[in-house]
DNA sequence: AATAAGTTCAAACGACCGTTTAAATCGTGG
DNA sequence: CCACGATTTAAACGGTCGTTTGAACTTATT
């Protein structure tokens, strides 16, 4: 299992193949297929050992945030971003996260509904519990823009294409900060800016 | 290329394979390597094919933006953003330039950074200069942020997860008022919120 | 020590991969 | 009409893929 996550985070999917992880692993082609029954047993086994401690530590936040009574946005993405960026296996979790998110193969559809619907479902619910009166599409979308952050942030697909540095304690705080932000209503549009439209 | 296209969108690069892409487009095999020389030649064809006006509208912007001499985080994100929603291809060119950046396959990296990086280092500049002595690793990153929110929105891997409707004009305005309000610096943190860290 | 279950092993299966070849076909200017 | 370059074609190349097989090996129980 580690050697598959190693090669998924770096290749994807396609990459992580059969041979390359026996041979990473040091193990025979055909324990694969015994231990997990199939490639897609495998990813899936990989992925919940990763990411179902993180949504669970998620819940659990948004449980304490709900027993405070201080249901704000922040508080809310908080708990939702803080459990990526902070748990015992830190990075691997990590870019595991944003492989799964935006992995091309069919194959990974069924797993990610598995791993993350309900807690998806439980926190766009508990955000629009906060903005009243608002369409709940919009407060979806809005939350697809915070994940879709998250993702591209902790992925590094191209990290020298923006130069930035690596993911540290800093960049979370970065994140929230950006994501509560871009979740409250932004600044009302100037006329000038509207011209530019 | 249509057929490549579709292909790479819908499977990535791993998906796009020669033979179904004959099938697809109704041609030989061989047709490939005749007239693209390779499969990487014939991404590389793909992507420029929609993803070079792109950038040649959002750099022609951003000069008007210049020009005009009100370089807003506004204006310089709007000139961002705007081409990729709404230019002569729509749809496959959104979803084509999602796909290209988050795409595991080694073979991407060389034609990313062919095609993006001379823009993404001249909006990155651009941000820069709206923003006085922040560090632009800062910027950078903030920056990245709205990259990875624009992909992720007009990628739309797992659709159903956020229940959110299709990516219409409506999308661009939410996407770019997020963006804008998370470039801009937060509101202030709260105790509250800080204890549940 | 013998038995049985659990696990690992080398080897092979059919399928699909990207690419190449050389012959066949096409389109056009002489 | 013909000749010649451009293009398309069927076929095959070596290679890797996920999976399966049946025998060998390990481990623990009787």
């Amino acid at each position: 299992m580690n050697a598959a996550e190693a090669l998924f985070i770096d290749a994807g999917y396609a990459g992580m193949s059969a041979r390359a992880i026996a041979e990473k692993a040091e193990v025979n082609i055909a324990a694969m297929g015994y231990h997990f029954g199939s490639k897609q047993g495998l990813l899936q086994a990989v992925l919940v050992r990763r990411i179902a401690p993180i949504n669970q530590s998620r819940q659990l936040r948004l449980g304490a945030v709900r027993d405070r009574g201080v249901e704000s946005i922040r508080a809310i993405l908080h708990a939702f971003l803080w459990p990526v960026f902070f748990n015992e296996h830190e990075a691997p979790a990590r870019r595991l996260m944003g492989r799964a998110m935006t992995e091309p193969a069919e194959v990974i559809e069924p797993l990610l509904r598995l791993v993350f619907s309900d807690v998806i479902e439980e926190f766009v619910a508990a955000v629009s519990g906060c903005v009243p009166k608002k369409d709940p599409d919009l407060i979806a979308q809005k939350f697809s823009f915070v994940v879709g952050a998250l993702n591209f942030t902790v992925l590094r697909p191209s990290e020298r294409l923006f130069g930035s540095a690596p993911v540290t304690e800093v960049s979370f705080d970065r994140l929230l900060n950006f994501c509560v932000a871009g979740f409250q209503d932004g600044p009302p549009v100037t006329v000038v800016d509207k011209d530019l439209s």
